[in-house]
DNA sequence: CTTATATTCAACCAAAAGGTTGAATATATT
DNA sequence: AATATATTCAACCTTTTGGTTGAATATAAG
């Protein structure tokens, strides 16, 4: 079972525009800090701070090769968050789905 | 098309453990402000503001009756942040998804 | 060995977040 | 009319966030 700030510190990570772009960036493979940030108007520090929070969220991770980090993107904490949301999204829905169920098995057993 | 703010405020909104409390209290239907604030032990004020910033991600819906403001959970906004989710997990996924399609579509082409 | 590159660390700053308390407003109740 | 209840507004405080710049560290390359 997760922490239970995990889901604070995902939701977190994901509430903020620039550390949505890196990640998006990462999904689609590995890339050193710098590249990282090049296509941001901020400084590299700025960046590098941002990912400082992806990687406390554990939706990135940091190999080093000499000088050079190898970022890389981690989807299973998106799976707490997609849950949550799916849950709370779903309720009524749930609710009536469990609802119908019942129906349709009281049916099944006067037939 | 929503506001390019919305993910953001959205997010924000999720990304604190009152909040997403006050929401699932809502996800099984509405309340007033005193009735939400109960369960918590922080002041009325505090929470008045949560729901404050729940209502400004369009998360809550505010309806007055009297002196009572009866508030209900809207899920709307969250299916943005389902989908941004959705498509940042399933990167890889949806790629093999793409190319498989587009197989299959030549071979029934080729047949 | 010297220099260039990749990255973090540290100190600082302004703005926002999350909380408090006290007063104001609006509506109910007696 | 007087009082009680529901709620916000306003001022204030502390911590966190998101950014800056400048120096430190580690590795690579000339």
């Amino acid at each position: 079972m997760p922490a239970p700030q995990t889901l604070d510190r995902t939701l977190l990570a994901l509430a903020d525009p620039t550390r949505r772009a890196i990640l998006q960036r990462l999904s689609s493979g590995e890339a050193r800090v710098t590249e990282v940030a090049r296509p941001f108007s901020m400084s590299l520090n700025a960046v590098s701070k941002h990912i400082l929070v992806l990687e406390r969220a554990k939706l990135v991770k940091r190999r080093k090769v000499g000088r050079d980090h190898f970022l890389s993107y981690r989807p299973e904490p998106l799976d707490a968050a997609a849950k949550w949301i799916a849950d709370t999204r779903n309720f009524w829905a749930s609710r009536l789905d469990a609802l119908e169920k019942l129906l349709r098995e009281e049916d099944e057993h006067n037939k």
